[in-house]
RNA sequence: GGUCCCUUCGUCUAGCGGUCUAGGACGUCGCCCUUUCACGGCGAAAACACGGGUUCGAUUCCCGUAGGGAUCACCA
């Protein structure tokens, strides 16, 4: 690899938080720059004033930076060079490939509407591009429009679509700048990739269309043509759009909400539109040796929580003990109200290797914990009030006894004397096993049971057994 | 509606003319492991949209049809 001048950008506008196809643009974009030994860069594009806002910038940074996709150099605000892309509007103007329009949004609208009756493609007609500048209504407002190619065709080599053609005669002459003074997006995006060096944009195929009247513009200043690569868009488990119930969610929705890790998210991202060979699980340093633009499929692919949760899980158990305790300690809190102590953490370390292979997600994973940290008497869930009310009589009561007595507290010493009450009385281990549990942890399920009682201890797995004995001779 | 794009199991995908009686993963179902739930292991059902070509030979190439998607702003 070493040194190359390849530049991508991811391109956000802040109208909202950071959604998963935005992610996924962003992975790509981060994928392919690395794997260049090229620079992956960060363009707010905040030129619409009404709806970009600050919160919708921080949650694009945040969602960035838990995704840990590092972006070189500073974060580019496309609205603080307004007058840099006004200045190229102007240059255009001069040069004869922009022109002023006086149309107003009224007979524009007209224009579209009668279009639309006479079922004819709804594109600007052009009205004010060969008008003499002497017809110009004094002191009217106008917009630049850039003066676009009518005849011919143009051709993308798209990375990802392959060659698309359209001809001119489909595009029409866009506006620059508006009558306000201030770029449009299409000026705005041209300007800045060129300025800043962009070899390759990357983006969702909804910009493919737009690709034909940026290279227009283009064309127009003499520069440079960038690579293109239009990934399809994600949708939604039925095909459709992906909408708020499918999951264009915020990535904070998948940190807190949904309690995933970042790297399990990025893995699903990745498999979603490519694929190398059989690999599922592929880890930033392979993403990055192995990611091709031409890998990337062209028709949309739906999103699938039930796998994105399956992902996950499997990243949770390859995740080391200590740093599951360090993400699920502020969840548990909340669930106990109360802050965890020192012992809680002694606890939660000692048994997330266990609890890590019943979770897929940090959520499940807290849920799971709880009841080694609950203080006496915890709750008895349904589950374990049926186990309760079906046990076979006295066996509670015996199996306190036999554990009160027993020297070795350990997984094993406790399975063998279960073992023996068991047996003694006629009964499967599951008939001893499955009140104890039910008394103990308060739940149907729950890791190994003596794991459970070695690491809670005597007093506290003894204590539990006689809160449940009292409500029964009560 | 115009233009452009897409089409392998329910879903994500492998496949880049013969290796395909089409492979993997998620999901589903069954079995095993087992003190419960998981994890893990084994196995099953499940797809080349349709119709024409090209070719000795098409899942793979071409053309239609159908279906799906994107886009048609002084939004980005």
């Amino acid at each position: 690899m070493g040194a190359s001048n390849v530049v991508t950008r991811f391109a956000p506008s802040p109208t909202g938080f950071l959604h998963i196809g935005g992610a996924r643009t962003a992975l790509f974009n981060y994928l392919f720059a690395r794997h260049h030994g090229g620079q992956f860069q960060l363009r707010i594009e905040d030129t619409d004033r009404a709806r970009s806002t600050e919160p919708a910038i921080a949650a694009i940074l945040d969602g960035l930076e838990w995704l840990n996709f590092e972006w070189d150099g500073p974060v580019v605000y496309q609205f603080a060079r307004a007058a840099r892309h006004a200045e190229v509007a102007h240059q255009l103007l001069a040069n004869g490939h922009a022109y002023r329009c006086y149309a107003t949004a009224e007979e524009l609208e007209e224009m579209r509407a009668a279009q639309r009756a006479a079922k004819q493609p709804m594109r600007y007609d052009c009205r004010w591009r060969d008008r003499p500048a002497g017809d110009a209504p004094a002191g009217a407002p106008f917009v630049i429009r850039l003066k676009a190619p009518r005849d011919g065709s143009v051709t993308i080599d798209d990375l990802v679509q392959g060659p698309v053609t359209v001809a001119n005669a489909e595009l029409d002459d866009m506006v620059l700048l508006r009558s306000d003074g201030t770029p449009t997006y299409m000026l705005a995006v041209v300007v800045d990739d060129h300025d800043m060096a962009v070899t390759h944009v990357i983006r969702g195929d909804d910009h493919l269309n737009n690709a034909f009247r940026q290279l227009a513009l283009i064309h127009a200043m003499g520069w440079s043509e960038p690579a293109y690569a239009h990934i399809p868009l994600i949708h939604g488990s039925d095909g459709a759009k992906l909408s708020k119930r499918h999951g264009a969610l915020g990535v904070d929705a998948y940190r807190d909400d949904m309690g995933l890790l970042p790297e399990a998210v990025e893995n699903y991202l990745l498999r979603l539109g490519w694929g190398h060979g059989d690999d599922e699980f592929i880890s930033r340093a392979q993403a990055i040796e192995w990611f091709d633009l031409s890998g990337v499929g062209r028709g949309p692919a739906r999103f699938d929580l039930k796998k994105l949760e399956s992902v996950n899980g499997q990243y949770m158990r390859a995740t080391d003990d200590a740093r599951l305790v360090t993400l699920v300690t502020p969840r548990i809190e909340t669930a106990l109200g109360r802050n965890t102590t020192d012992a809680d953490l002694d606890i939660l370390h000692r048994s997330m290797a266990e609890l890590k292979k019943r979770a897929a997600n940090l959520n499940d994973l807290a849920t799971s914990a709880l009841f080694y940290l609950r203080t006496r008497p915890i709750p008895i869930d349904d589950g374990a009030a049926k186990l309760l009310a079906s046990a076979a009589p006295g066996v509670l009561a015996q199996a306190r006894a036999l554990f009160a007595g027993i020297n070795d507290w350990t997984a094993e010493g406790l399975e063998q004397q279960a073992r023996h009450l068991a047996e003694s009385s006629a009964l499967k281990l599951g008939q001893v096993a499955q009140p104890l549990r039910a008394a103990i942890t308060g739940s149907a399920q729950s890791p190994g049971l003596f794991d459970v009682m070695a690491l809670l201890g005597r007093d506290e797995t003894l204590g539990r057994i006689d809160d449940v004995l009292a409500t029964i001779t009560a």
